[in-house]
RNA sequence: UGGGGGAUAGUUUAAUCGGCAGAACACCUGACUCUGGAUCAGGCAGUUGGGGUUCGAAUCCCUGUCCCCCAGCCA
């Protein structure tokens, strides 16, 4: 790498990290964890995990296992009435079988209940929650909505010993559900209605999976949530975006009752999949309601469905990998999904072959009682692996009724009429007859000879573009059932119904195909569950644990992809145009909210809305430039004392337009490190041509993080030299040195370079050069 | 309607904090192939609209539009 690369570059961060691993790496460098990691993933026993919660799970192991760190599995137990074992186990199961290890970090929120309780009382020692004893009607009403604010409760204000008192005999049983709460003081006029005196504890006589008949008060998330991280010592507790506002919450707890470092909250999207539900409510109601089989049933978005199913936990974590991490709510198509599977199949799924529907074929010239064990390797040359079977060839056989056309198009590679078909591992067979039944018209045998100079010779050029056809003897194939899958639902986003409409009327009517009469090859006869195989030209296949030694049974994982059906045209199922973008209007009438709120400023206050008149009367200034300098007096006087300075109304509104307010909305004018004559002094070295614009943005940005006056960052920085002719062509050339490949891309046409060229020179300059000059130098010498 | 978040090829996402808009999936073409698979080569295609600052804007400023979340004693 270049030293003109290197210069004035900040410490390399590793490239291409999701925003969540790129604030790990930071705190890691930064030292605020002291280098620690530590993750969890918390879910609540209420239900089966599902491939959504593999994202979730796939980032905070991923994140633990590649930082150096650790993931808790904590269960997030604070609702007794949800909650059981039988969801832990199959939790714990999944999170295994997905390939992820919580080491002895496995925890229970519920195992936190004494903590969190005197946590709870210390709150109120401390004024910060009180019981409250208004109904659930009650609280909706105080609560206000969204535009209204909320009003205190009448219980508010009770005093400490109350609060104690009431929250101890809750514990001890003495209330009826719902007779009271503990809720935290917040900000009853709050926007964020999570803030809005959020509920720490209610009163539930449920008996608990775990802690039985214990507590008959129990934790809501919100308080049970941060408590419990701040006790594990996470360091990074991330969840969906649906709890942005729920931070506010988390923060104010555990601020009240932790101390720096403690853990932070970070929010990314969930993951939405074509074609699926991810609801666990809505898959719980398909699993009660029978719609399937069961959490397992390999239709399911489940962990439990997908491993029946036949998919691989390497598998799913090439899909979490391929799908990334973000805040953008994004659907991410079946297909990315299905693609992640095949690639992870295609090199440790054996090919086998099957025949699904099969056609008798008679062989007429092969010997009635002949029968030929023929090599068949397992894998195709293109991957790296040995291995083969024998299978048998014999006169009768059956082949896919699908590999056969009466009238077949132009493009056709497989048997037909008089046609030809290599059979794979074994010989090319032309069709000589089609045997139909007189009554149905079906077709029920092709009779064909075969080539005994075929086998394992090159084809003819001829019949180079036969495809290769699986086949089984009728003598020996075995008899299985298999189960042909496809998508539960019918349409993309299921959650979107229509009218009158539940998701549960989008479901797939052909989710799944049963075929009893399959027949494959015999040396599959042996085959036991959860076996995988590739069959040839169909797909990727499990043997499911229904599998019976005399009767193997077969789910479809996944299909291969069909370059010959896709260019079929097929009823379009594909996603709907994006929707036309709605017209803008154009920018004229500035009525947003910010310069709405400018404006009704000024025609409150005659001083603004004369000012406003002078700077664009007098002072040639546009509305725009004039309204953003008007809304308060603040900023109109601080342009005015940066004008004082003799600097031009022009320059100095732009500045202060385009970089002040940045500074502005986030510290407000007095947290600004420099004063409006610095900034004047610097708008007049503008205008006076004595620094460049380059230059003036250092200049500012070393003002703004305090660096002192321009005239000293000048001198400090050697920015007033001017860099004369030869020197500039001295930086270009050896810019241009340093980047041969770089200059042979421009001469030969891609021009768009230029920018990058000139970043470089300016760069090596020290910002001292001329842009304009920079560039005319540059074609110049890249065009000589 | 208050507040919080989001918007980059058809889709999911990168872009070293102002300097080459890059990839994957999908799609198309070709090569290869005893899987119409895989692989390889190539191609199509993008910064939410408008204005501004700048030599240069996905990135900074102003201003629109659209989408998601929040008014459970669920998590």
């Amino acid at each position: 790498m270049s030293e003109i690369e290197t210069a004035d570059r900040q410490p390399k961060r590793r490239e291409n990290l999701d925003f969540i691993r790129e604030i790990v790496q930071r705190d890691i460098e930064s030292g605020r964890y002291q280098g620690r990691v530590v993750t969890r993933f918390p879910p609540e026993p209420n239900g089966y995990l599902h491939i959504g919660h593999a994202k979730s799970i796939a980032l905070n192991f991923g994140i633990a296992e590649e930082f150096g760190g650790v993931c808790h599995l904590r269960f997030d137990d604070t609702n007794p009435e949800t909650e059981d074992m039988e969801y832990v186990e199959a939790i714990m199961r999944d999170v295994r079988w997905l390939g992820y290890d919580w080491h002895d970090k496995l925890f229970f929120a519920s195992d936190y209940y004494e903590q969190l309780y005197q946590f709870a009382e210390q709150l109120i020692r401390e004024g910060k929650a009180y019981v409250d004893s208004l109904d659930e009607e009650g609280i909706r009403q105080y609560r206000g909505t969204v535009t209204e604010p909320g009003r205190p409760s009448p219980y508010r204000d009770r005093s400490v010993e109350e609060n104690l008192d009431l929250f101890r005999r809750m514990r001890a049983g003495e209330f009826p559900d719902g007779a009271h709460v503990l809720r935290a003081k917040g900000d009853l006029a709050a926007p964020n209605m999570k803030m809005r005196d959020p509920l720490l504890y209610r009163i539930r006589h449920t008996t608990h999976y775990r802690t039985g008949d214990a507590w008959c008060i129990y934790p809501m998330y919100d308080y049970a949530h941060p408590v419990s991280d701040a006790i594990e010592g996470i360091t990074h507790s991330i969840c969906t975006l649906e709890f942005e506002n729920n931070r506010a919450i988390y923060d104010w707890t555990l601020d009240a009752l932790y101390e720096e470092p403690r853990p932070h909250q970070y929010e990314f999207a969930r993951l939405n999949l074509d074609y699926t539900v991810m609801s666990k409510r809505k898959l719980l109601q398909l699993v009660e309601e029978k719609y399937v089989s069961g959490w397992d049933d390999p239709r399911m978005p489940t962990i439990a469905g997908l491993r029946r199913r036949g998919y691989t936990p390497e598998g799913i974590r090439l899909f979490c990998q391929r799908i990334g991490v973000d805040k953008t709510n994004s659907r991410v198509r079946f297909e990315v999904l299905e693609d992640a599977i095949r690639d992870d199949l295609n090199t440790r799924a054996p090919r086998v072959m099957a025949v699904l529907r099969p056609l008798k074929v008679t062989l007429t010239n092969y010997p009635p009682e002949q029968v030929e064990w023929l090599d068949a390797p397992y894998w195709p040359r293109d991957i790296d692996k040995a291995g083969s079977r024998r299978t048998p060839l014999t006169r009768e056989l059956y082949i896919e009724r699908t590999d056969f056309s009466l009238n077949p198009p132009v493009d056709w590679t497989r048997l037909s009429p008089g046609g030809e078909v290599r059979l794979r591992h074994a010989y090319f067979i032309r069709c000589d007859e089609v045997v139909t039944d007189p009554i149905s018209g079906e077709i029920v045998e092709l009779r064909c000879t075969y080539d005994p100079d075929s086998l394992g010779r090159p084809a003819s050029a001829a019949r180079k573009r036969s495809t290769a056809i699986q086949w089984v003897s009728a003598a020996h194939a075995v008899p299985v059932e298999v189960r042909l899958y496809s998508k539960l639902f019918a349409v993309e986003n299921p959650d979107m119904t229509e009218e009158g409409k539940s998701f549960k009327d989008y479901l797939n009517p052909h989710s799944i195909e049963v075929l009893p009469n399959a027949l494959v090859e015999p040396a599959l006869a042996a085959a036991a569950v959860g076996e995988r195989f590739q069959f040839v030209r169909h797909g990727y296949f499990i043997v499911d644990p229904d599998a019976q030694p005399a009767r193997l049974v077969f789910n479809r994982i996944v299909e291969l992809p069909d370059a010959y059906n896709a260019r079929q045209p097929s009823p379009d199922l594909g996603r709907k145009a994006k929707a036309e973008p709605t017209p803008s209007s154009s920018g004229e009438a500035a009525v947003g909210s910010l310069s709405e709120e400018r404006a009704r400023v000024r025609a409150a206050d005659s001083w603004l809305a004369e000012r406003y008149a002078h700077y664009t009367s007098v002072l040639g200034l546009s509305a725009e430039q004039a309204d953003p300098l008007t809304g308060s007096r603040e900023v109109a006087a601080f342009f005015e004392a940066a004008l004082a300075t003799g600097a031009t109304a022009r320059t100095v509104a732009n500045w202060v337009n385009n970089e002040v307010l940045r500074q502005l909305k986030d510290k407000g004018l007095d947290g600004l490190t420099f004063s409006a004559a610095d900034l004047g002094e610097l708008a007049k070295l503008v205008d006076s041509g004595a620094v460049t614009t380059a230059a003036a943005k250092t200049i500012y940005a070393e003002m703004a993080a305090g660096a002192g006056a321009p005239s000293e960052i000048v001198r400090r920085r050697g920015l007033d030299q001017n860099l004369n002719q030869e020197e500039l062509q001295s930086i270009v050339a050896q810019v241009l040195a340093e980047l041969p490949e770089k200059v042979a891309a421009y001469r030969s046409g891609k021009t768009s370079l230029l920018g990058m060229f000139t970043g470089q020179v300016m760069r090596a300059a020290g910002n001292k050069a001329d842009p304009k000059q920079v560039q005319a130098a540059l074609k110049q010498q890249l065009e000589a």
